[in-house]
DNA sequence: GGGGTCATGTAATAGGTTACATGATTCT
DNA sequence: AGAATCATGTAACCTATTACATGACCCC
């Protein structure tokens, strides 16, 4: 069973919202554009009438009146209901409180890194890091923008947390790129070696089955780590 | 029209499995949880099937044979093509070399914040912080375990990128909890007041419409930025 | 020899995304 | 007056997750 009967953070977004007033849901979505939560939850507009639907099938939010202005659609204006409220707080406190596991892109592509070779690596690797920089660059522009209009950092916490995280990324990225380039990390010989060796038609497996004999000594890091190596 | 056919990363790691040799799909992801890929790419038995047939019908990958082994199920046995190298090398390249836009739990909490008075918001970083430390030591004792083993940071670096994340994670949090704490950060002391107000049954929609009422000067920061103050 | 867990997958359902629809307003 | 954009939503499709199924092996 999920945690959640409506799991979609827009959901919260959406109950955020109605705590204020109710709204119908294309003021919904213009309100949360407005103040930037685009940014920082994901939008869109088939989404949101999923998400609203299945808040008001659970008895989280409540549709109010449908009104209609000259030939617009007509619009329906949703309330939040008491089971809303404590379900917004309740939320809100676990996304605070409460660590999840996040899947990142560069983190899976960490993972399955050896499948190019070392150079093309840290080429790419390079071209992460100056794509780092500009959106660092651009978002503290914008930090110092609003700042300067008087805004405080409380009103920007969710992109100021942004910027660390790029930042962290940035110099994982920078420090990583610059030890493969350089070679002097352990084990970028091998790796190297192995996509040689490919490219020589020797097959993955091949090298896998005995690694001492294509890779030298270096090759014993890929046997299986659990055997205990007598002596 | 979504950039890839297959979206899922979790089909970027089945082709790098089967880059290796043929495999059917049970082959596949115990390959996978053997090699900890699992931390960093999402597995799921149901989303597993789902992405092999996905590819096999784009092509990027072909079933080869269909054997039985005893009266188990029917495996199918798939093999990559020519198309899914492509496919894993582009991918992969464009995994590393560009950042995608990640939307964190963290960063759609912190934007609705103000939602929970800042005392309990404080409280609740600080629990997450904990649990970060908490995290951030279980990762370390398990590197320092595998370099025991031998093992080359290069075959940890996915963990190792992580715990660098976590941390900064922790040091932005750690720090926040503080300042809302000890009240010091700009604007706590208007976000407090709100939710005294709303105690007292003020809507939300009353205090913005008359902020410096509701809030004294402080107030003045919720007033639309855009106007240009006149002087 | 019965209860767990491994091996292997199918089916049903729920959720999310894209594409489409349609009248109103505004711009040139 | 035609083009673009806003305002507002519906429908179809695709994907992913959960639940279920079923025989084999292993342990006590």
């Amino acid at each position: 069973m999920t945690r959640r009967r409506v799991a979609n953070p827009l959901a919260l977004a959406v109950l955020s919202c109605l705590l204020e007033r109710p709204m119908h849901p294309y003021e919904i979505s213009t309100t949360l554009k407005e103040r930037n939560k685009e940014q920082s939850i994901k939008l869109n507009y088939g989404s949101l009438y999923s998400v609203v639907d299945s808040l008001a099938k659970h008895g989280l939010i409540q549709a109010q009146e449908t009104s209609r202005d000259g030939r617009r659609p007509e619009r329906t204006v949703y309330a939040i209901t008491e089971a809303g409220q404590a379900e917004f707080e309740d939320w809100l406190a676990e996304l605070l409180s409460t660590p999840a596991k996040e899947f990142t892109s560069l983190e899976a592509g960490l993972s399955l890194m050896p499948g190019l070779p070392p150079a093309q690596v840290a080429t790419l690797l390079d071209a992460r890091a100056g794509r780092l920089r500009e959106e660092i660059n651009r978002l503290e522009a914008m930090h110092a923008g609003a700042r300067a209009q008087g805004l405080h950092d409380l009103f920007l916490i969710e992109s100021v947390y942004r910027v660390r995280l790029l930042t962290a990324e940035l110099e994982f990225v920078a420090d990583l790129a610059r030890d493969i380039h350089s070679g002097t990390m352990p084990g970028v010989q091998v790796w190297q070696r192995m996509h040689e060796l490919r490219a020589q038609g020797v097959s993955v497996e091949e090298i896998f089955a005995d690694p001492v004999r294509y890779l030298g000594e270096e090759g014993r890091a890929l046997l299986p780590p659990d055997q205990p190596s007598a002596g």
